[in-house]
This record gives structure tokens, C-alpha cells and sequence, in this order.
DNA sequence: GCTATGACAAGGA
DNA sequence: CTCCTTGCCATAG
């Protein structure tokens, strides 16, 4: 399977998440240029699962959204449940309080535009 | 080039 | 809260 530049980025963000902290689809979209392509982050994710934490990726309502036969929800729960979050038996939990805020360092990292990067900062990072 | 497909997201009912 | 619609994006075929 080739990999596109799109992927390899997508990968690379994905990779920044921390032990412990969680990231949602569109927030990796964000973190690689293409705030709106969540939904092919979930695409490749499914394809390579086993290079990444892809247990990390979660749905941003703040619930487990995976149907993949291959990584099932409760996989994925047992993994978080393991790196110390609080999740329901619903597979919900407060995705907020473990949301992955990455430092502007790392999103240099990734080959975005300075303007870019401060906008995606303030609006949805450090807005609060 | 076009269509169909998803581990999505946000908003309306 | 759930269900449905619409918008979007990168791929596979």
C-alpha cells in the first residue's frame, strides 16, 4: 500500500499523543493542514493501526466511535482504561479533561504555515 | 475524471 | 438523549 504524504503526516501527528491524553479525528485533521478531512484520519488509522496509538483517537463528542473488527471498542477502552482515564460502560468519558493539547513546538514539526498554526492555537487549543 | 465509501463533525428535529 | 442530514476529505475501483 503506497503512502501518500497525506498519511505519512497523519501518522506523525498521531504519534505526538502522550501516554494518558486523548486526540479526536478532526484534531488530528487540524494538526496535519486539512481541518476537515476527520474522516480519512479514521480511514488510515484503520489501515495502520500498527504503527501508531490508535487507541488515542477518539470521537470528539468524547466517545469510543470504532466498529473495526480488528481494534473493537473494547480494546480501545482497556487500552485507555490502562493509561489511567475514566471511561463509562457507554464507552463515553470527559474527553476535555484528557484532551491532548500540543505545544506550537510540535505542530512545527509537522510542516504547517506559521499563520496557521497560531490560528489553530487560539481557536482551538488555548482559547479558553 | 467520477462515484461510492468510511473508526468523522456539527447542527437540527 | 438519539436519529438524521449535510458537509468534507482522501482513497479505491
Amino acid at each position: 500500500m503506497a503512502i501518500s504524504p497525506f498519511k505519512e503526516k497523519v501518522l506523525k501527528a498521531v504519534n505526538k499523543v502522550p501516554y494518558g491524553r486523548v486526540a479526536s479525528y478532526g484534531q488530528i485533521a487540524l494538526m496535519v493542514g486539512v481541518p476537515k478531512a476527520a474522516q480519512a484520519v479514521g480511514n488510515i488509522l484503520h489501515d495502520f493501526g500498527d504503527r501508531t496509538p490508535w487507541w488515542r483517537i477518539v470521537n470528539n463528542a468524547g466517545r469510543i466511535s470504532t466498529k473495526c473488527p480488528e481494534h473493537t471498542p473494547l480494546i480501545q477502552k482497556q487500552k485507555l482504561e490502562q493509561e489511567g482515564l475514566f471511561i463509562k460502560k457507554d464507552l463515553t468519558f470527559d474527553i476535555e479533561k484528557y484532551r491532548y493539547r500540543p505545544e506550537p513546538a510540535e505542530l512545527k514539526d509537522l510542516e504547517l504555515d506559521e499563520r496557521y498554526i497560531e490560528k489553530v492555537l487560539e481557536r482551538y487549543f488555548y482559547f479558553l
